[in-house]
DNA sequence: GACTATTGTATCATTGTATGATACAATAGT
DNA sequence: ACTATTGTATCATACAATGATACAATAGTC
């Protein structure tokens, strides 16, 4: 179930998007699922339905669904054969880096953060 | 050297702060150490003198550097004695989580992920 | 002590982004 | 054909980000 927070300083619409985007990478929404109409998930989240529109549209252009106007929006069946691009990479570390070191300025130490880093990665890819 | 994207999607403060907010984390930048005045940080930057404050006044708010009009800023002396609260290590692991959806839907597999971001994790704990 | 330079702060204007209200267009079913 | 369903486009509004400018406090100098 999707939830947004109102008061969030993050945009309604990448807090959608990243909804999305975590249901699909966790198989929770597989290719040829159906996404909600921008309408009902509107209603259901209590906010503007061109919001949800703006966030389907954002992960058509990354390619992970697909928008057909009278027909609704599903996941798109990912080619998924290549590799990460190393652009892609130095983007994931460069933000892992910023976690790192917030956790750091929290009081954290490295096994501690190995700990709970490695076994969140362990419950993230145990839900494939 | 602290950089800045002017066009990135998160704004200047935010990179400003968080900039800053890894050299204090790795040590970079010591307590006592002496921040550039705003208006040296804005000029090298190349925008407003505004912004540079209104990152410093960020800091400043979570107790990481002391401003005082005259005299400049300067980081401040962590207690640093209390691990982590609660709350922040649930903050951390939603981020957390984000990214590893991200790195999923980039075609990374369990093992490349952990032993991307475990390494990074290594190399950033040896800084200090 | 008065003066000036240095440094952070406050105020206001401007620009852009996020969200919403409303109308439009395409597809599917009857 | 017609209607319901669904995504899209257009416009308005509120808020956030940035900048221009003026203000206030501290430190040094004479």
């Amino acid at each position: 179930m999707l939830t947004v927070k109102l008061d969030s300083p993050t945009p309604l619409v990448e807090q959608i998007e990243q909804g999305l985007r975590f249901a699909i990478a966790t198989g929770e929404l597989v290719p040829g699922d159906q996404l909600p109409p921008v309408r009902q998930l509107a209603a259901d989240l209590g906010i503007n339905l061109n919001t949800v529109a703006r966030a389907y549209r954002a992960l058509e252009a990354c390619g992970l669904v697909t928008s057909i106007r009278g027909r609704g929006t599903q996941v798109t069946a990912r080619s998924e054969l290549q590799g990460p691009t190393e652009t892609v990479k130095i983007d994931l570390l460069e933000q892992l880096r910023k976690l790192l070191a917030d956790a750091r300025l929290a009081g954290m130490d490295k096994l501690m953060a190995k700990e709970l880093f490695v076994r969140e990665m362990d419950v993230f890819w145990s839900k494939q």
